[in-house]
DNA sequence: GTTCTTGCAAAATATTTGCAAGACG
DNA sequence: CGTCTTGCAAATATTTTGCAAGAAC
């Protein structure tokens, strides 16, 4: 059962597998783009957006979930791939400007670049805006 | 007098000079970071911040100036480079997570990605997040 | 029973708009 | 005059917190 694996994922943290936090996991799994917080609320009804908040904000903090704002006006999250190191997940993100939609290219490698000396990086998002192909071919 | 530049500048556009679009300009042209709405506005204490947001949605529209999200919460502002064309402006952002300060690493070349097939990008940021030098020392 | 978690409401922060008064051409 | 711009206030949108009730250990 799916719900085994993330109860684990949890535990292996430290983070209590309750039932609100199990629902935020499963969604992010099971989503195909980034989600903002108000995209959670309406997946789960159940929930209040404190509840789901606080949630994001635990995962956050244990590499669980990272999170990047893409020109949405509102922060989106999104399961981190692997095992927890630095720098977080590196991903591309495309926004398009037509449908507000934003994309995840996983497939994209993101390119790493070196910064001044004394700066350490934590987090990378390369983010694209523009127009998708689905709304580039409808004109 | 430097006036006469960003007059210039905003004319070339076709955007009437007006007071308070040349102090927006002004401090833009003359700030060594990104600013945000809420920095131009303690900055010019004279313009109401509707003004200001305004002029800079202007400027926008007119590639005279990119905006971006570093994950400080608000939105920031730069002037643009050169002349406009497609994509904007790339440039190199780094967000400070400890004294909250946004960096624009113009030195660094932004790496161009392919996109799949059928995308247009039309602007591109690259985010970094972590710890600035200054900090990085402070410990 | 002590700590952690939830739900509701409301505060805090940012962005955006309505509208009447004023400036400009 | 007619259009563009400004200033104030207020509406929106989003994130974040306070607190009391409830659940977990």
């Amino acid at each position: 059962m799916m719900n085994d694996l993330l109860i684990e994922k949890l535990a292996a943290r430290g983070i209590r597998p309750t039932a609100v936090r199990l629902l935020v996991v499963r969604v992010l799994a099971e989503a195909d783009s980034p989600l903002s917080l108000a995209d959670i609320e309406a997946m789960l009804d159940t929930a209040p957006k404190s509840t789901i908040f606080r949630a994001l904000n635990l995962f956050l903090e244990h590499h669980i979930v990272h999170s990047f704002e893409d020109g949405s006006g509102s922060l989106k999250y999104e399961l981190c791939d692997g095992e927890h190191g630095n720098p977080d997940d590196m991903h591309t993100h495309f926004f398009c400007e037509k449908c507000q939609r934003t994309f995840c290219f996983k497939a994209i490698q993101v390119p790493v670049i070196d910064l001044p000396k004394g700066f350490r990086m934590h987090s990378v998002n390369y983010m694209v805006k523009g127009v998708c192909s689905e709304c580039e071919s409808k004109g």
